[in-house]
DNA sequence: CTGATACAGGACTAAAATGGTCCCCAATTA
DNA sequence: TAATTGGGGACCATTTTAGTCCTGTATCAG
């Protein structure tokens, strides 16, 4: 299924939720009640957002949560990246060495160049793509032409950065 | 994490192995052998991939499994379908309407574009391009460029396709 | 025809991840 | 000071996943 948890699921959804009217502060109950779902759940998830950086809160009478930044700078990455960790297809995806099959797999680093291309995707997609009702145009037949085999002599550039990227 | 089970990357493995001699049949027990893993456990990912019509088996002595099509038409996308279902990135995402949240949801078309884009990337990497020892070329900074809001009145060609695809 | 080889199907179990709840504490405001 | 609201983490039930095993059936060699 290639499927995001539910509670990343939610958190897209109330993220949504809150960039659709970022100049309040949003407090859990309320989120809960807007979006159907049991309040210790989304609060739940609130708290991941917080510690990820995507959301600020505050305490008290007239709390609540708001963006840390305009919907227009968190990604669809950022939201996955903050519920489940880094996106990443394979378990060596994220390049760690700690595979210790990599010598009988073969397919390792061409793995982590789809994950990479994914990771990429998901990091176009703003937030406020997500929460807007117009229709994103997504590239629908434009993978199969980017994507090309590459010389054995010339160097991927994407190699070295995707390589660099997937620390954990 | 968006990350495949185990299971699809053992999956990935084993036909990439096979895909590198496909002019022999090939024993579960030797493939289990030559990937360093258990051999109840390729077993049971070579008999989903049989069912799923990416390889084709052979009994008695000499049998074994081979590819049912050139590696070149077989997709990433073919392989993470055999083994756990349509790409998917939510629930919603094959649209059956069976969502009670969909009203309070708010992103669920956003969420579907999003995976179809997943989908078409998945099924423009093939099982020979995985098999390869030289590096796929990714679209790196492509992602970005190519997605962008789309007019309310026009409808969108990707939401109609999209749509049609997530049978279940 | 017989026996060895190798896949087919499915039952079963153990372990891990997930989803969800609850409780007590800390901060803020009226 | 009291009411409100988030912070942190323990906790449990359920589902999913990974992996094993057993019994049956097709194929081939001799």
């Amino acid at each position: 299924m290639l499927k995001l948890s539910k509670m990343t699921d939610y958190a897209a959804v109330v993220m949504a939720r809150i960039a659709r009217e970022p100049d309040s502060a949003h407090a859990a109950i309320d989120l809960a009640e807007s979006v159907q779902l049991p309040h210790p759940t989304v609060s739940k998830t609130l708290k991941a957002l917080v510690r990820a950086g995507l959301l600020e809160s505050r305490r008290g009478a007239l709390g609540g949560y708001r963006l840390a930044r305009p919907a227009s700078q968190i990604t669809a990455s950022d939201i996955i990246s903050a519920i489940e960790g880094p996106v990443a297809v394979t378990e060596c995806s994220h390049a760690d060495g700690d595979c210790e099959l990599v010598n009988t797999c073969g397919v390792a680093d061409n793995w982590q160049r789809v994950s990479y291309a994914i990771s990429e995707l998901l990091g176009s997609v703003t937030l406020a793509h997500l929460a807007s009702s117009a229709p994103l145009r997504m590239p629908v037949q434009l993978p199969i032409q980017a994507i090309s085999l590459y010389g054995d002599d010339e160097p991927s550039p994407v190699a070295t950065a995707a390589t660099g990227t997937g620390k954990r």
